[in-house]
RNA sequence: GCGAGGGUUGCCCAGUUGGUCAAAGGCGCCAGACUUAAGAUCUGGUAUCGAAGGAUUUCGUGGGUUCAAAUCCCACCCCUCGCACCA
């Protein structure tokens, strides 16, 4: 080994051995597979230090299957399809100056080649060659023959037979979808062409048609529920109305609302025609019939009510909502002859429909009146609608006047009555912005409605249904995330999956349209065990329908695919036996901002098409990476590449730092000083390593072990066990904590008592732990330490639990000397003495017998400090400490009962001779305090001018220091 | 608003089947060793009080359960992320 650590040499050289003798490169044999998967990169620009976290978290979890002898296959691919490539081609090939400074500085491309990186087809070239280059930098276990991009024409062929695939079981549907749209660009805004309202949402209310002389008055509600207690509606006089027709699937209507709302009725899957201006006067003050109850209820003139909100026109349901309560408070003693209205408004009775536990018959009323709410004007009026309303949506019932829905939960029941208002005609599903969005150009946005469009039919319940027991039957790392992807299976709508821009595949059953990119990334784990068979030479003209259901589903003879393909039965058998070996997946570990999309699409693809044993069993997410505290942006910046990391630090520096600065789900945060930290720890690792090779250490198990040889196996054995449970449960940091910061501790512990025979030994085992994670600098020792050939330690057995090396008196001996160490170090430190001499009384012997007869009761279960008085006192050997004993044993109960299981084992037979393990560490206690040490029994001490020797009890000896 | 996650000692971050938890590890800081010196490295210390190994107050806030709470229960406050046709 050479003297200094040079991760760059060390890991180059490795990375071609790996490369050279294909050890990565698996092939189906008798062993038992691993088959994991991450998500494939999209290639809009170099690879950051978040995939530096996923990939290296796969990696390593790939390196230890394959040391605890699993055939394990890791593969990867490149995705490319859909717009952002585009985009970005077309900004380079524009030269759009933030682009060129993020590209070239941040993502560090030469700005001679950046300029050339003017076709979406340049940019997946360029990309794909530099990611696959990042990757084998940091050594990643990568089968690189099967890798792809998806655009390949042999992957769209994959692409098509899946979509045709899905269209045959009826899981592709045609549809219609809101989208915000830009009237001025007659185009969909994204949301980096929206000056702003980026947050907004779009909100579906219902749209509840009360009628006047066959016009319809439609009133938009998030809460149609409330229209059982509609008392009036709120026509604002101040503001434009117009009368319009609307055509909607064939039916004709003409309806009154506001000129905003006339505007936006237009973009919406309606056909609508102006007719005439009406003046709001002529609108308060008549009668419309509730179209559900069929009561009429009368038009009231409200300041409130705004025309860009919802049709313009409000249903008042004051018993719930403080503003119409207020609106219609107001009104109370005013004269409204002008409108026609004659009757007094006090007459108007309000209607409670909904049942919740903190209000009474009003919630809106007592709402007001706890606030005092001045009127309708008054900004509190505002937060007296969010309480009643957020209160009455959570623990709300609806009552008995709202016949067959009575007893529904109000957070229920809006898409139930929606669902019947459509049906019984009567009501509509009006979209709009949760706030006002605005495009770049500078134009209002509205919600528009694409027709036509294409649909995966994801809220198919029984598809539904499907994936969720899959989510049932897989392991979901960490668990807490199975609700997770519960709820959002539950809250899945159908996706629209064709575009017309972008890179990909086009729909084989309408031409026109793209397959959207998440719609064709979701069962292509298959397409890695096939690819190695098409990557050499077999072009998209075989890979017909046929094929794809042979290989990856059974269906149809291997003689009739060879025919249908062209291609050798022998081959074609190959991939289907490889098919059966490698599938499912067994693990899918992803960053967690994948899990509301790709991950849930790759779960609904593989249900609906493989049948259950081919289903997913595990996926793992993790949590993001930040730098330095700020969020990373690959178009904006701040961006950490991990080239730049690796460069700069060395793969197997990088790859400890970023799996041990944060646990699974846990952002973690990439700071300098950090990785300097873990390059400290690898450097010391190597030196120590190089130190025990250079001194010619060998195996020490077969000599005659020492205690602290004993300890230190046993506590090796802990750290051994704990790494493997937290691999387990892909708890890097943790497994990084037991297998490198704590087993370093012990070491050292070790050295410092003087440990020496087992270095070798420690080195061996250590060397194997820390290969999953470091895996360079582990084959340079591995090979240092006399291993050559095959016997690389990529391929070691990972070291597992022995429990037989477990010694509990050796580690409660280690656990009297360091107590022993700290109290005088403590009493040292407080007096501020330099000692002269140490005197050491380890425990009477009496007072160890009662230790070993309460931990002996303990274990029967009937520890109890009377009792065990009672037994000591009737002992007539006992008297001498009669009076000492009552303390001592409450002592020692409470002490006992407040101990783990754990801790009660370690003390099962406690039998320690703690005066010859202190007297064996004699010299050890001088050496650390430099003075004299003395050490006697309390039984029998022969020099305590202080009487310290009372205080000495099992496992802490009394101390006296002059 | 809805859903999910989180608030720990100067900072980052462990620890939640309740009990060696004043609480791991890292950074920072302090002291010592080494060095001509600096850096690097190594050793020790780092809540408060204490001239004897102890005591006291801490784990977002306020209550509660328990012999015992960072850990369990209730309420509240604050922070981060997702909410879609975008990868």
């Amino acid at each position: 080994m050479e003297q200094d650590y040079i991760p760059c040499e060390i890991e180059q050289k490795w990375q071609k051995i790996w490369d050279d003798t294909k050890v990565f490169q698996p092939e189906p044999d008798e062993r038992e597979k691993f088959f994991i998967t991450i998500p494939y990169p999209y290639l809009n620009g170099n690879l950051h230090a978040g995939h530096t976290r996923t990939f290296t978290i796969g990696d390593v979890i790939a390196r230890y299957k394959r040391m605890q002898g699993y055939n394990v296959l890791f593969p990867m691919g490149f995705h490319v399809t859909g717009t952002p490539i585009v985009g970005l081609a077309e900004l380079i090939a524009n030269r759009d100056p933030q682009t060129m400074k993020v590209y070239s500085e941040l993502h560090g491309i030469p700005i001679d080649i950046l300029d050339t990186l003017v076709t979406p087809e340049r940019i997946v070239e360029y990309f794909s060659k530099e990611a696959e280059k990042d990757m084998r930098s940091i050594g990643y276990s990568i089968d690189w023959r099967r890798k792809f991009t998806t655009t390949d024409p042999t992957y769209k062929k994959f692409i098509e037979w899946q979509f045709n695939l899905l269209y045959e079981k009826g899981l592709i549907v045609k549809g219609s979808h809101p989208v915000k749209w830009c009237p001025n660009d007659n185009n969909p805004v994204e949301d980096h062409d929206i000056l702003h309202g980026e947050e907004a949402t779009i909100v579906d209310y219902t749209l509840i048609k009360f009628e006047y002389n066959g016009i319809i008055l439609p009133c938009a509600t998030l809460r149609p529920e409330t229209i059982f207690g509609v008392t009036n509606l709120w026509i604002n006089p101040d503001i434009e109305h117009v009368k319009i027709k609307v055509e909607k699937n064939g039916k004709k209507e003409e309806w009154i609302v506001s000129r905003e709302a006339y505007n936006k009725l237009t973009f919406t899957d309606r056909k609508i025609e102006f007719i005439e201006n009406v003046p709001a006067a002529s609108l308060i003050g008549i009668k419309v019939k509730n179209p559900l109850t069929g009561n009429y209820v009368i038009t009231l003139p409200a300041s409130f009510v705004k025309g860009e909100n919802g049709s313009g026109i409000v249903m008042s349901v004051p018993a719930h909502a403080p503003f119409d309560y207020l609106a219609l408070k107001d009104l109370y003693g005013q004269d409204l002859s002008n409108y026609g209205i004659k009757e007094d408004l006090r007459n108007i009775k309000l209607i409670s429909l909904i049942e919740a536990k903190e209000f009474g018959e009003y919630p809106a009323v007592e709402a007001v009146q706890q606030l005092g709410v001045k009127d309708q004007n008054d900004p509190k009026a505002e937060e007296a609608t969010k309480i009643v309303y957020r209160r009455e949506f959570h623990g709300g019932v609806l009552k008995e006047n709202t016949g067959k829905y009575a007893g529904m939960a109000v957070s229920k029941i809006k898409e139930v009555l929606t669902k019947d208002l459509i049906n019984q005609g009567i009501g509509e599903v009006f979209y709009e912005f949760s706030e006002p969005v605005v495009c770049r150009c500078g134009t209002p946005c509205v919600v528009n409605m694409v027709e036509g469009q294409w649909f995966l039919n994801y809220s198919n319940p029984e598809w539904k249904d499907k994936v969720y027991r899959c989510i049932e039957k897989m392991d979901i790392i960490p668990e807490e995330y199975r609700v997770e992807f519960n709820n959002k299976v539950d809250w899945l709508k159908d996706k629209a999956c064709a575009r017309k821009k972008g890179l990909g595949t086009h729909l084989p059953f309408d031409n026109q349209w793209l397959i959207e990119s998440l719609g064709d990334s979701t069962i292509y784990m298959t397409y890695y065990i096939t690819n190695k068979f098409f990557a050499r030479g077999i072009g998209p003209e075989h890979l017909t329908p046929k094929l794809f259901d042979y290989v990856l589903l059974g269906k149809g003879s291997l003689q009739k695919t060879a025919a249908d393909t062209g291609l050798d039965e022998e081959l074609i058998a190959q991939m289907k036996k490889d098919m059966d070996y490698w599938y499912p997946v067994d693990l899918r570990s992803s960053g967690k901002d994948l899990v509301p999309n790709h991950l849930l699409f790759f779960l609904f693809h593989h249900v609906a098409i493989f049948e259950e044993d081919k289903w997913p069993r595990s996926i793992a997410v993790n949590g993001f990476v930040s730098l330095e505290g700020q969020k990373m942006s690959k178009s904006k910046g701040p961006l950490l590449t991990l080239r730049t990391a690796v460069n700069k630090y060395g793969a197997d520096i990088s790859r400890l730092y970023i799996l041990s600065s944060a646990e699974q789900t846990q952002d973690a945060d990439w700071r300098n000083s950090g990785v300097e930290a873990a390059k400290k720890q690898v450097e010391r690792f190597y030196s120590f390593a190089r130190e025990i090779i250079e001194a010619g250490a060998v195996c020490g198990m077969c000599g005659e072990l020492k205690l602290i040889d004993k300890w230190m196996l046993s506590r090796l054995q802990q750290r051994i066990r704990e790494t493997n449970k937290d691999m387990l449960a892909l708890r890097t940091r943790s497994a990084l904590q037991n297998a490198f910061y704590l087993l370093l501790n012990d070491i050292k512990w070790y050295q410092k008592r003087g440990g020496s025979n087992l270095l070798y030994d420690i080195l061996d085992t250590w060397v194997r732990l820390m290969a999953p994670f470091i895996p360079h600098v582990c084959e340079e020792i591995w090979h240092a330490m006399g291993h050559r050939g095959d016997d690389i330690v990529s391929l070691a057995p990972y070291p597992i639990f022995n429990p037989e090396l477990i010694d509990k008196n050796a580690e409660l001996a280690e656990e009297l000397v360091d107590n022993t160490l700290e109290d005088i170090e403590e009493i040292i430190k407080v007096t501020k003495m330099t000692p002269k001499k140490v005197v050491l009384y380890t425990s009477p012997t009496w007072k160890k017998r009662i230790f070993q007869t309460a931990l002996k009761m303990q274990s029967e279960n009937e520890l109890n400090g009377g009792v065990l008085i009672k037994k000591l006192m009737s002992d007539p050997a006992n008297r001498t400490y009669g009076k000492d004993i009552p303390k001592f044993v409450q002592k020692i109960v409470s002490d006992i009962n407040s101990m783990k299981m754990e801790r009660l084992e370690m003390f099962a037979g406690y039998e320690l001779d703690e005066l010859e393990i202190l007297r064996e560490n004699k010299i050890f206690f001088e050496k650390e305090f430099g003075c004299p040490v003395e050490i006697y029994s309390a039984d029998d001490p022969s020099y305590d001018p202080e009487n310290k020797s009372k205080f000495a009890v099992p496992m802490r000896p009394a101390i006296y220091i002059e």
